[in-house]
DNA sequence: CTTAAATCATACCATGATGTTATGAAAATA
DNA sequence: TATTTTCATAACATCATGGTATGATTTAAG
């Protein structure tokens, strides 16, 4: 006995509205067309379906449990229906996003966060890379975004980049340290304190020697090499150390207050981080949607770092 | 967006079986209507379902999500075919039964216990009621079968009767009663005896007084009436009353001895215990089918009851 | 009991979805 | 590169499904 799910669910319509003719309004037909499927159905199956000569029709109970089977059809398209809606307005769906671990822990994951509050029915997969891994990993569609610092003269071929945020660095400490309060730093006082490095193959670690350099600092002590985020800044809680830190993180941290920065102007990298995809792949709709909600955080975010770095942090 | 359910379910038997051609077979179809079919499905939603140029077919993640709905509604129309097939073969659906109430809680619930052990999926709906009652039920449609112990010359028209059983009455008692034990008995030992009677309506009590007469017993004291069995068996064990009950009701407790019949031959009533139903009406698939186990479980009754008889109880 | 209203069934026609076979294109595999 | 596998397309057939008009039957009202 094959049965279609479309009756079912006229079965179910017809029940809950009390009659063929108002379950055809229920479900944008005839009275007509559902009179005739009902006897086809009934031809078919070889049972009665409603009580012969009943004027308001009366279901039989074998009709009772195919409607309800027919409800729970209704329940499934409609549920169909709503998750094509919500994924074709990039309200449902996933997006895979890999970047450097720095940035991921420090600016991103919160962005997700927020990001996630408004659309929950959007799944972020966050992995963590550098430029060549997240090139690699964006032809061979592993992932959908990337988030990266990168030199415009640098962006891989067949990828696309969009500026975010200048790369700009800034020495980072414990908000305890000694040197925290001060509003002014000379070369020798920063030089007795170690250093906190980020792993040899992370681009931050190229900057931390540009920066310590560009102050006038060749030679320093390396306490401690941590490849996320949160390892360093549970080092630099507990200790006196110093690190090169980009200032984004720093400004995200601000008022969780874990670590601050320090009242010297670095040289900053030629780098901007941004966002990075294959060029010729259409996203889909969620991931649009993810990348644009990223774009216009880093548009707010980059705002309050100006006003904010004017009488704060950006001094000398 | 609308969609139907059979998509629905078309989606989930490719991704079940690993492709085109494959889903095709396992919906019966031809590769090319499936083909089609999902170019119909993604121009309509406007969204990919399979990622593109990847020979066997990958879904996409919205895809993966309808399929999941698919396979729901795969399952609620199977369940729904199994439902009309049990049902067509009389192994689901419901019977609305009444009879008189000694007969049905003495010898029809227990019949119902075995057919449901056997039939699970058909309930059985009981009520209680005579003749007039049951006659006026089966017309109105309110129930489908009675059972009741019926003159043959008094089966109400438009009423179909299948006798089950002769109607025969004994004396009954408790199994410690001070008579159960005698081999025979006389009118005198009878007599001292006070008696529990059927209520004034059922057909019981008439056949109680006749039956008394018949074996010379015309003044007799009533000590207890009540409506059902249990409550006359609660009685009888609980004192040294007697009573009258149909055969077929003391046979059917021989294994838990919670009554005995004493060895006088009774007058039996010129009635029938049988089915009545609506003659031009057609019985649903349950229905019929519960009757005829009932009309089965009565011809290896009545077949017991003779054996049984001959040598135990029906002593004179 | 008759009449009116409500409700369903049937007849007839139109069409769109769905199916089939034949065949071509593209990806995967050897 | 050649071959196989897998999917897409074309052309056609047909059946399910839809609509309107209208008749029949039950229910409700007078």
């Amino acid at each position: 006995m094959k049965i279609n799910p479309n009756h079912l669910n006229l079965l179910a319509a017809i029940i809950d509205n009390g009659g063929l003719g108002e379950g055809a309004v229920a479900l944008g037909k005839s009275q007509p067309s559902v009179s005739r499927t009902v006897s086809m159905l009934e031809a078919r199956i070889g049972a009665r379906l409603f009580e012969k000569g009943r004027k308001p029709v009366r279901p039989t109970e074998l009709c009772q449990s195919l409607a309800a089977q027919g409800r729970i059809i209704a329940q499934a398209t409609q549920t169909a229906e709503q998750t094509t809606d919500l994924y074709k307005g990039g309200r449902a769906g996933s997006a895979r996003v890999a970047g450097t671990p720095i940035f991921m822990d420090g600016v991103i994951s919160g962005m997700i966060a927020s990001f996630q509050r408004s659309f929950p029915d959007v799944s972020i997969h966050q992995t963590y890379g550098y430029l060549a891994d997240l090139r690699e990993q964006l032809i061979a569609g592993t992932i959908d975004l990337g988030i990266c610092p990168v030199r415009q003269d640098q962006v891989p071929d067949a990828l696309s980049f969009k500026p975010l945020l200048p790369g700009r660095n800034v020495l980072a400490c414990a908000p305890s340290h000694p040197l925290a309060r001060k509003s002014a730093l000379t070369l020798s006082e920063i030089a007795p304190y170690p250093w906190i490095a980020p792993p040899a193959d992370s681009p931050l670690y190229e900057d931390l020697r540009d920066a310590l350099s560009s102050i006038g600092i060749s030679d320093f002590r390396v306490s401690f090499t941590g490849g996320s985020l949160a390892s360093i800044l549970s080092v630099l809680a507990g200790s006196q150390a110093l690190t090169v830190l980009p200032y984004s993180v720093v400004f995200m941290q601000r008022h969780i207050r874990t670590v601050t920065s320090l009242p010297v102007r670095l040289e900053h990298p030629d780098r901007q981080l941004g966002l990075l995809w294959q060029s010729d792949r259409k996203h889909l709709p969620a991931i649009a949607r993810f990348r644009k909600y990223i774009e216009s955080e880093f548009d707010e975010l980059s705002q309050q770092i100006n006003v904010r770095g004017r009488d704060s942090i950006w001094r000398r």
